[in-house]
DNA sequence: CATGGTTGTTCCGTTATTCGGAACATATAT
DNA sequence: ATATATGTTCCGAATAACGGAACAACCATG
């Protein structure tokens, strides 16, 4: 494990905790003693990625939040999706968010809350499982080659067991044109999800989350129907005619 | 040098470019050979911080976005200074932007942009200097030990020359409880600022940026009461009472 | 005030890792 | 077919990382 692995790792502990840490905090999280913690914690600091306060605990550093939004900003299709979720999420009150696919993973490049005390509130930059997800059996059955099914962990009782159970889905999704997710993740979560396809190429998916019980009351059809508007939306703003 | 900091140089590297880099311009960039940058660059790939695209090429990586978001979620003043700085750059028209002091420099925090066609656009998390800028004034008259006044580079004619020159500015700053910017750090570049103060401690700076034309034709009380204004809500929503 | 425990930091000989030229595999252009 | 470019892998030499121990500063408690 190279020293890089190390420093990542330290970087991300900060991150994930959210909280300062002790030196001695930092060391037992990567399993190693305080002076190599120390040593490899000065580099980070020095370009700004971790913190010490006052107390001389260790934190994210602000020169993270410089580079996240340095890349989120380069991120066309976030900004083409951004009004079209927001005016989507405005009209139903539900959330509604925008999952691609990064390095073989899905993650949640933009999202618009919804407007309910008990909301869907995906974390940007989170990531999702491709095996038991609306957005994941899109992409399996429009791009396959961008994702990875690793593994079939079974979140709840209506989780796909298997492949073969997953790709009946995958099918029915190819047909239908959106695909749904009736608590095969986390429990009392529904979602409905609709491709955003361009020039023939799938650039993302637009999902709306909510509590199952509300997805049951607006209606699959009613339901289904915005999805895939908003997403041909962001299509039409990805080719540029944006009206 | 350390490989740590190798790979916070390429990372830096990656996200500055914004575009794709091939292997041998990073290599270069850094200053070594290929073999070295691509050693180098593999533990940033595997962690998702940097990434390649179909054709090798390396560009900044979409974990980085969820650090910095999450770093970003984890500064409440920011999210106490964005509806004020929005309310003011509607009722002007004009950029307001929170300055804060982080490990001895000055970064923009939060902004709010007009709706001019020529107006300031300062980027996020972007660092601004000390000794030419209305916040640098500001930091020096209620928190000289939260900055370090490094260098003296003249940016234009107006740019104070020395440390001495530099104190007059404090300490007017520090009397009129604002402080001002007029094409120091920047050619027609004009900007006012007021300290948000709470609790005795200097927590940021509010600063309106904008052309120097513009900047006469409002009137200098028009915008500073307009910015201590700002400064002064957010002080407020600080303390807890947000009215 | 003394003391025991904690903190972050520095030191240094041993050890494991990084280094980079060269060779490789692949793709595109001439 | 040849030439030049790419990203990647290999391996002995050089170097930087390692971590126990010692240090300095702090804060409780006796």
């Amino acid at each position: 494990m190279s020293s890089i692995d190390k420093a990542l790792d330290a970087l991300f502990l900060l991150s994930e905790r959210g909280q300062a840490l002790r030196l001695g905090e930092v060391a037992h999280g990567l399993g190693m003693p305080r002076s190599s913690a120390h040593r490899i914690l000065a580099p980070l600091v020095k370009r700004g990625l971790a913190e010490q306060d006052a107390d001389g605990r260790y934190r994210a550093g602000f020169a993270l939040m410089a580079l996240g939004l340095n890349a989120a900003s380069r991120e066309p299709l976030a900004a083409a999706a951004r009004p079209v979720l927001e005016a989507a999420a405005d009209e139903l009150g539900e959330t509604f968010f925008l999952v691609v696919a990064r390095a073989g993973r899905l993650v949640v490049l933009e999202k618009a809350e919804g407007n309910g005390f008990l909301r869907a509130a995906p974390r940007l930059g989170a990531g999702v499982p491709v095996h038991a997800t609306a957005a994941g059996k899109l992409y399996l059955a429009h791009a396959p080659e961008q994702v990875t099914v690793d593994e079939f962990t079974r979140y709840t009782p209506a989780t796909p067991r298997s492949r073969r159970a997953l790709d009946l889905e995958v099918e029915r999704a190819r047909s239908q044109g959106y695909a749904t997710n009736l608590e095969e993740w986390q429990p009392g979560l529904a979602v409905a999800a609709a491709p955003v396809l361009a020039g023939g190429r799938l650039y993302g998916v637009v999902a709306l989350a909510t509590v199952s019980a509300r997805f049951s009351a607006l209606g699959l059809t009613t339901i289904t129907r915005r999805v895939i508007h908003a997403a041909e939306g962001i299509a039409l703003r990805i080719e540029g005619r944006t009206p």
